[in-house]
DNA sequence: AAACAGGGGTTAA
DNA sequence: TTAACCCCTGTT
């Protein structure tokens, strides 16, 4: 059958999605914005999302989605790859940039995964000054302890819900290894589980105050609320600023070391509403390149 | 082998 | 504006 452009295929236990472009999963799920996909032998990914597991693999223009029916592309898949989107279009308008056009031959294939609020609000938290296999882990152990097994056999988790979360002590968070963010994860646990923020109410909030909103959580700064808007597809003229992207813009664009503010509002003009997109093109090129790292403290 | 640096920032001073 | 921060891995 045919769904928005894409031909799919029910086979058993395994859903075929054709005429898939602008879609590489390296590119995607290696670029930083995901945390619970791991790589698999045969090259392609497991995850676990929305409390359910898959296995992705790719073939050119052709998918396969192991562990997914065909209505689970319709009412899942489609709208996690952001598959309605076309990131040609988006390239497109982002390589009238020369140096972006280098940085999106890197990461060819990124697309932005919709991915859950709750979720990613607290994968962020656990981001701050750490790096990705400890991320990867500390997500995984919080699962592991408050989420739902799924898959007893390979000991899938689900992402614990916003209450269970808030229910647990300091101590048990404390089990997840987190350091000295676990009592952040504590705090907005119980903050989000009195509703203290909506992504509803940040929808209807101009970016700007939408992020301070999100700042008054603990352990969400700047960097961190920019990617909780990014990540959970609340807002997209955001430019999450990491020590990477910092770097790549004082080497590629402003040829000399800038603070945040001033790399964010030269983004702004630069890349105007693409600001998210250009952002994630530019991490991606610049760790894959490890571009910025010479002789810079 | 034991010490040390530093990591996809945030907080508190 | 700047140091401390949990934990862990990779380096001296």
């Amino acid at each position: 059958m045919e769904y928005r452009g894409y031909i799919i295929e029910e086979r058993p236990g395994c859903l075929v999605v054709r005429n898939v472009r602008d879609f590489n999963l390296t590119h995607i799920f290696e670029c930083g914005q995901c945390f619970r996909w791991i790589k698999q032998p045969d090259g392609g990914y497991t995850g676990i999302v929305r409390g359910k597991w898959a296995h992705v693999t790719q073939e050119g223009e052709t998918i396969y989605i192991e562990n997914a029916t065909a209505q689970d592309f319709i009412e899942v898949w489609f709208e996690y790859f952001d598959l309605g989107t076309d990131y040609s279009e988006i390239k497109t308008l982002l390589e009238k940039d020369e140096i972006m056009k280098e940085a999106i031959k890197t990461g060819e294939g990124i697309r932005i995964l919709r991915q859950d609020f709750w979720e990613i609000l607290i994968s962020f938290i656990i981001s701050a000054n750490n790096m990705i296999p400890r991320i990867m882990k500390t997500v995984d152990a919080l699962a592991v302890m408050k989420g739902k097994c799924i898959e007893p056999a390979r000991a899938f988790y689900s992402f614990p819900e916003t209450a269970v979360l808030a229910q647990a002590s300091l101590d048990e968070i404390n089990q997840c290894r987190a350091g000295f963010r676990c009592k952040y994860i504590h705090r907005t646990s119980q903050l989000m589980n009195s509703n203290a923020i909506t992504k509803e109410q940040l929808l209807n909030m101009d970016t700007a105050a939408a992020r301070k909103e999100l700042m008054k959580l603990p352990g969400v700064g700047p960097k961190v609320a920019d990617c909780i808007l990014f990540f959970s597809g609340t807002k997209f003229d955001v430019f999450p600023t990491d020590v990477w992207v910092k770097r790549v813009m004082e080497e590629l664009y402003l040829k000399r070391e800038a603070g945040l503010k001033e790399i964010q509002e030269f983004a702004k003009e630069r890349f105007g509403n693409l600001t998210g997109y250009a952002q994630q093109y530019l991490f991606y090129h610049a760790r894959l390149n490890k571009i910025g790292m010479t002789d810079k403290k």
